[in-house]
DNA sequence: GATTTATAATTGCAAATGCATATTATTCTG
DNA sequence: CAGAATAATATGCATTTGCAATTATAAATC
């Protein structure tokens, strides 16, 4: 087998370009716009709940896994540490979480979410759940599952942590 | 078949919390990671280069759709309407874009790159390039293929506009 | 065709952000 | 175990951001 007439698909140029693959082919780019979509869709009701995109994203984090160290809830919530920092300022002095120090290591502070906390999550949750329904309208289940599991390798694939 | 002993995947409840989900099942949250680590990847070199998320999603943009009203450039680029604006005040005073008068209609700015903002772009792009290929590295070319398609169909699920 | 309504883009301003640094505690090294 | 290197968190400060208001133009309505 002498293939030579058709070299679209192996490797043809050494680098191509964004203009070359499309923006919607680049799934770093559909990502980035759905996400855009997913986060404006939230801004309201979080204003109204007197939240912000790191205070979210720290109480959701906190609802799933509780008394994190700040350095972990930053990787988790993907926010900077010194933003972080403030967000969590903002939080504890609304009672949503707990500053606790970390018992064998005082350099760790560990964040606790309250049930003040909790049940400020829970008044998104709606929200959230419903955003994330209509994502995946009219997409069969499997495809879902195997979208996921395709997330999943490629979280694995460039973080630089171990969770 | 009277089973009452695996209520798990039955939608046993109204609506199943963050907690019960599991940030590594929730779609949005990967994608929210996966994000996170990409543009912080790309952050070193964009600064070398002088430019901003806002500023190189804009260059990536118009790199394959060229002279945009700049309220539709916001909407590829995922930019504030404001924040765009600033943005393309100093991508215009690097010469990297131009801004054009809509014949048809005065009120809109069209804008155009320039060969100096396909250089910097050009510059960018291994890096984009090389991060875009750890994020599939190990996953079969079939499988890559069918999570932009779940993107694809995804994005046309939630956004708010024709594009 | 004058008046109201809608759209595009810019800008003022307060708040949020991120980088660099400071502070405190821990671990490593010789 | 003293001193240096590392780690976790907080904070000072300049920049960036986003909301709301402004300006300018176009479209719709009467």
């Amino acid at each position: 087998m002498n293939d030579t007439r058709k070299p679209e698909t192996e490797k043809p140029e050494p680098l191509p370009r964004l203009g070359e693959i499309g923006l919607s082919n680049y799934a770093p780019y559909l990502m980035n716009r759905i996400m855009g979509r997913y986060n404006a869709d939230l801004r309201q009701e979080m204003t109204e709940l007197g939240l912000t995109t790191p205070k979210m994203r720290a109480l959701a984090v906190l609802s799933v896994i509780d008394a994190l160290p700040i350095s972990e809830l930053a990787v988790y919530a993907v926010v900077e540490q010194s933003t972080l920092s403030r967000a969590l300022d903002q939080l504890a002095s609304d009672n949503m979480v707990r500053r606790d120090a970390d018992p064998n290591d005082s350099r760790v502070t560990r964040i606790g979410i309250t049930d003040a906390g909790r049940a400020t999550l829970d008044r998104l949750w709606p929200t959230m759940a419903r955003s994330y329904a209509q994502m995946f309208k009219g997409i069969p289940e499997e495809e879902r599952q195997a979208f996921v599991t395709t997330l999943q390798k490629v979280l694995k694939n460039i973080r630089k942590h171990d969770f």
